[in-house]
DNA sequence: TGTACATCAGTGAACGCGCGTTCACTGATGTAC
DNA sequence: TGTACATCAGTGAACGCGCGTTCACTGATGTAC
């Protein structure tokens, strides 16, 4: 007797139940043994057989794509969150919180994080439009140099070469970047890069034998992005 | 009839002729294939059986090893070159000739460096002491900064967090850092996270869709790292 | 200078393996009357 | 409420494939006397 609201049927909640499930054994999987995701493995580890895994993914690369997806908007909320419990008015520690929860996103889960930045895997490419969660963590930072505008900050003085003020001024169409000045877009590309490029210098092993306190270091790298944004 | 100079023989000769083509062909492959590097199909490519490659490298990983090396080689070569053209007085021309080769190479060259830069690859670790090739480039900019400080490049007035500073320390005992003042050193890790980062985004595709001029963008980006290391 | 032996490059077959994907099936769950 | 049929999840076998690596081999190159 279907009840009159209608609520999921258990095949439905069984369906979710399962697809998550999945997503959750590729996710380690993928962790054990790096970016070549094995379907066949996955399954193993869910003591299905192979051929069931096709019930809820077309393909290896459907499921690669839902993985990509889920990662990032993972990143996305753990940002979001992390800098919403920030007070309004403390921009540094917004802009702290913001930073280093992409850093502590990633170190929990490296795997995840060489999906989205690392190298490509091969042979796979990703549906660009369906990845509308990889700007979430930018949004956040834009957002708390917006209200660092707001606030009175200037706009750096740098001379931007033509080509760049144009590539700036389509970014500051996209939305959220609305009256954030060009020079400060463009030194929060910078930061940007900054911050990718630390954590995967980390992550990928390039400070190895180098440098020892990386969580300071971080931190320090952070600070400094702020004093180069001019955000108290 | 061994010469009196004994140079090498064809066997020789031969051998080093045949070591160079496979690792050219393994470079097409990567470049066709990306990272997962079989050696059949290097075999296949070079129209020999696939266990004759055992007679040149004793596996898989022996061969990948050769590449990440000869790739860190090339690089750290290429940037050298092309530092080492311009008069060492241009303390700027010679920083822009440093990172504007650091990413002519790597376009070039885009799956040498995902080897280099990007995810390592899954289940291969890198011999690290091997792998000394590595910081060359790093070495040709500190070369640029040591001698601006010996012209009288003021040391950043930058507060170091005590971890950060011993950490720094460590740096500057390494050959070649001598002499570069501790704040210098930490702008000047920031600054080469932002190269890398920067140069990986292009590669891996994250600017897609969002800036058009690569080359000026980097351009402007590497100006700016000059001015935030405070080179004329 | 010529011969006998050792070294080495490349062959071809084979090993055991894991992979993505397809397909006809069975048994359970859901739906229409 | 009960029955008949449709939908769907998971099975198990099979497909064709490419992989890294080993091994006994043959024929060419190098070396010692």
């Amino acid at each position: 007797m279907p009840s009159p609201r209608s609520g999921p049927t258990a095949r439905e909640i069984a369906r979710a139940h399962m697809t998550e499930q999945i997503k959750q054994a590729a996710r380690a999987r993928l962790a054990e043994d790096g970016a070549d995701l094995s379907l066949r493995a996955v399954a193993r580890d869910l003591g299905v057989v192979s051929s069931a895994v096709y019930r809820y993914f077309a393909s290896r690369d459907e499921l690669l794509t839902a993985l990509i997806i889920d990662a990032y908007d993972s990143m996305g909320e753990a940002v979001e969150r992390a800098e919403a419990g920030v007070p309004r008015r403390d921009l540094s520690r917004r802009w702290l919180a913001m930073g280093r929860e992409i850093r502590t996103w990633s170190l929990e889960r490296p795997h995840e994080y060489a999906l989205l930045y690392g190298t490509p895997v091969p042979g796979y490419v990703a549906p660009q439009d369906t990845v509308s969660g990889a700007q979430r963590p930018l949004l956040v930072a834009v957002a708390i140099v917006r209200d660092a505008v707001a606030g009175g900050l200037p706009a750096p003085k740098d001379r931007l070469p033509k080509r760049v003020r144009e590539d700036v001024h389509t970014v500051q169409t996209y939305p959220g970047c609305e009256g954030v000045p060009a020079t400060l877009i463009a030194r929060l590309l910078s930061v940007w890069a900054l911050v990718f490029g630390t954590i995967s210098f980390e992550l990928f092993g390039r400070y190895n034998n180098a440098l020892e306190h990386l969580d300071d270091f971080y931190d320090h790298q952070l600070r400094m992005t702020l004093d180069y944004l001019g955000i108290a």
